[in-house]
DNA sequence: AATTTTACTTGCATATTGCAAGTGCAAAAA
DNA sequence: TTTTTGCACTTGCAATATGCAAGTAAAATT
């Protein structure tokens, strides 16, 4: 990488440039779309997706992820092999950008599928829509150990 | 490209996936927002932004924009060397996307400027804020020729 | 003790993006 | 009317990001 003399890796400071320096890669939200509707929480089923993610990259972007503090993992207290990822709130507050790219594409392409249930039916009411899954994703994703 | 005997370059029917297939590249979003915020509509204005984008990469996502019905472009009737770029009601539904990663962005880094006004003042009614900024991008974006 | 499972890593191929220079045509200047 | 400038791209090649297949280490299972 080789932008300025203090390269801060970002493009600018808009923060729409700066939100997709962080998440606006390839495979970001789709993790984050598994981890908040599937209720996928280790490498193994993250990696086991319709999208079939490469090994290499699914590692990076958990790696960038958490450090950019929208996952962490932990420990499975079941086995020790293997980690659980969950979504802090930074993570669970991406929960509208990926409502509204779901809901954008299935207004527009009737082969969309909606990978969660009950959007359709909030369409009027987003807010509640929001509200209702964050909560929920509150609750499963809140600090485990 | 290399995926299966019928190709249809999607990663999987997944509406998220699907959205980001179309809009989910480096660049696209950032020249929807300048096309939405910045009233930039020529090609000249739209390679000019903060994050300098390469002339042969706008200009490659303009074709696609085009043809995923994103966006189009008219002559620009006082200079005919000139072509001008408009949203499409698709276009214009990107919006909410748009918004919610910008909210989401300067919730998390107050490095981050907006690109547009008045959006934190609406945090709480989002609905409130699309109808109004959809119901001006109607107007500067319909068919002008 | 041997095999399987799990979370990765590694090396190399392919795809996407970045950079610098160039092209063709129309407008503006001389 | 000739020249110069401006605008919307294209082209060739370098750099970065992603994709694929195989490999590794450690813990669980048999």
């Amino acid at each position: 990488m080789k932008r300025n003399i203090v390269d801060t890796g970002r493009r600018s400071h808009c923060a729409i440039s700066m939100a997709l320096d962080t998440v606006g890669d390839k495979w970001s939200l789709l993790i984050l779309r598994d981890l908040m509707f599937t209720g996928k929480r280790s490498y193994g089923e993250l990696q086991s997706s319709d999208e079939k993610i490469a090994t290499n990259i699914l590692a990076s972007r958990l790696v960038t992820l958490e450090k950019n503090d929208i996952i962490y993992k932990q420990p499975d207290p079941t086995d020790s092999r293997r980690y659980l990822y969950y979504l802090t709130e930074k993570g669970i507050d991406l929960l509208p950008v990926i409502i509204e790219l779901m809901q954008w594409m299935s207004k527009y392409n009737p082969a969309a599928s909606a990978c969660t249930a009950n959007t359709t039916a909030y369409k009027k009411d987003r807010v509640m829509l929001y509200k209702e899954m964050t909560r929920r994703l509150r609750k499963s994703h809140s600090q485990q150990g």
